[in-house]
DNA sequence: CTCACAACTGCAAGCGCTTCCACACACTAC
DNA sequence: GTAGTGTGTGGAAGCGCTTGCAGTTGTGAG
């Protein structure tokens, strides 16, 4: 393999001055550097990544600790905040976590912290102060997305406020029999979404003066699949339908959707639903919901890690509040005369 | 931070011995063995990755290029890849193409090359031989997945005789006037694919000697959406209407059955359904498929790699055949009486 | 009892870069 | 003239590990 020493001896300087014109860093003359940039290219020489780590203590890469890679949302912040690294000349080191909680014990012990990763990026995800306090202590900036993180910085929305406005939109059309889709309480303890987004159902409920009823709110686990059961149930059993669902996510929305179908339901004249996402497939679906922009919840997570990477400076803990969009499309509407 | 150097004096043994104790290479005496471990967990201590990569040449990192993280497929290989690597103490660079060129050069050249992974997993992606040739230069095994990689390895799936066995569950059924939902071209010139199911289904038509009608082949790009938008133009357009559509994917299988829906279309009564992959939405659909297992694809992916990394053997480029499974549900059913 | 050989251990030489430091040189300022 | 500043450069010391080599000890065979 060519080293850098190759290209220093082809472009007649140090091997200092090479690293340093290649880098960019410190003072080296336009000659130099030209030279040092043709000799490297004729070469075909790229840096070894794991040298200039191990000299520099900089890896020039960032890990990104998901649950899942199949939920719209991990997806979503997966590629937004892929493209901004790519952008950036970073790597991306892609932590599935998965069910398996042996893999999240091994991620965070072995993984992160063998100093692989400039920074950390977790979505989702629950570190308990202790793991945090072992990232900071290696000096690596941490932002979380989509959860808190006591003592590290997240990106997130107002996820009470978006379930306000969502259901809001709702009550806003004459609806009064609005059911609610939430998470399960498990997802609660790691990242408290559901019981933000569903309180914020309940304040514009009584806010209404419309009655929240326990039948009508049923949990499910954020995929199509787990809210399809769960809507079937909803729709099947109780006395009463309901004429409008507000579900606590787009994929949770769909899988009402799809129930829906199974019942005869015309969307939205039988049934009005709404979602929060802005799920790809809300457009062919033609489903109501708040867009919360993930991909650019990914790439401002990139974007403010960069920042503190670059100004060597430790990230203050913040909060910072991504804004969101209603979306309205045809899955809601006014309910039909007599039934609300 | 701690290094090997306070683990052995901790431990009271040389920096070579902790090392080889901690790596389980060369021989250590179990007493030795022991003290290093303890020494190495009462102080926290966790290898340097960068340092040992260096020394060592191994960088214990796998590479996988996808063209996106969205399609099912490719979230599917990721999930499958991730755990396996999880497993083995690898770590999983991501690096997600997406629509701009310019990226993909830039992770070809900038990034692959830099010696930072010991292997590379390619997925639907066309690498040219000369890249292959590069690659193989700096001894990195590659193994290709969903399409021909020239030179290198791959698993595949037999997409012409899947096609076949698609279509002819529909011909079974007593299916005449199928349509078929195709990839774009452009597809093509990367993988292959389309055209290679797309001939699996004309050679069964032509089998039975049923009329393959050129406005019964559509094509997508291979999401819900797209398909969902040439399904109803397949299905709104054509002066008689298909009893089945056999889709190239899921997601396009998918995208017909909410068109169908528009259309007041019932599935299975007025049109019959099915496509490939095993997507997990197919369970809530009822959906009617040839189940790719595209998680077990990534973890053979995994496995052929890490075997040859193990073995220091060069990878003989062979070509694996993943095998497939007809999965009935309920999206496909006897044409309606009249309609054949 | 000697020798061959295996098992174990430590020394030290790297792995391929980055960066501190020292030095040379060209300026401007007094 | 000297001192002070800034720029450009190379030497060399690491970064924190792995591993070849050589040395020590223990074992069974001859």
């Amino acid at each position: 393999m060519t080293g850098i020493k190759d290209v220093a001896e082809r472009a007649g300087l140090s091997v200092a001055t090479v690293s340093r014109a290649l880098s960019g860093k410190g003072n080296v003359s336009p000659t130099s550097r030209e030279r040092a940039r043709a000799a490297a290219a004729e070469l075909g020489f790229v840096l070894s990544y794991h040298a200039s780590s191990l000299a520099s203590g900089r890896t020039h890469n960032v890990g990104l600790v998901v649950p899942s890679v199949h939920r719209w949302f991990f997806s979503a912040v997966i590629e937004g905040a892929s493209a901004a690294l790519l952008e950036a000349g970073y790597d991306l080191t892609l932590y599935n976590i998965g069910e398996n909680p042996a893999h999240r014990q091994s991620v965070f012990s072995d993984f992160l912290l063998r100093k692989r990763v400039d920074a950390v990026i977790a979505v989702s995800l629950e570190l308990s102060e202790d793991e945090i306090e072992q990232l900071h202590a290696v000096h690596r900036p941490i932002v979380g997305i989509g959860g808190p993180l006591p003592g590290a910085s997240t990106i997130r929305i107002d996820d009470s406020g978006i379930a306000l406005k969502a259901t809001n939109h709702l009550l806003g059309l004459g609806h009064t029999k609005i059911a609610h889709i939430t998470g399960h309480e498990a997802y609660d303890q790691d990242f408290h979404l559901p019981g933000t987004r569903r309180s914020g159902f309940e304040k514009a409920m009584n806010d209404a003066g419309c009655p929240v009823r326990p039948e009508w709110i049923v949990s499910a686990d954020f995929t199509i699949e787990g809210a399809y059961a769960a809507a079937r149930q909803l729709l099947a059993s109780a006395p009463e339908r309901p004429t409008a669902v507000f579900a606590a996510s787009d994929e949770m929305a769909i899988g009402t959707i799809l129930a829906a179908r199974d019942f005869g339901l015309r969307i939205p004249d039988d049934l009005s639903v709404m979602g929060i996402d802005g799920h790809d497939l809300g457009n062919v679906l033609g489903l109501t919901t708040i867009d919360q922009d993930a991909k650019g919840q990914g790439a401002l997570a990139v974007r403010t890690l960069l920042g503190a990477i670059n100004n060597g400076l430790v990230l203050e803990p913040a909060d910072t509040e991504h804004p969101t969009k209603l979306v309205v499309r045809t899955s809601t509407a006014v309910p039909k005369p007599g039934t609300s």
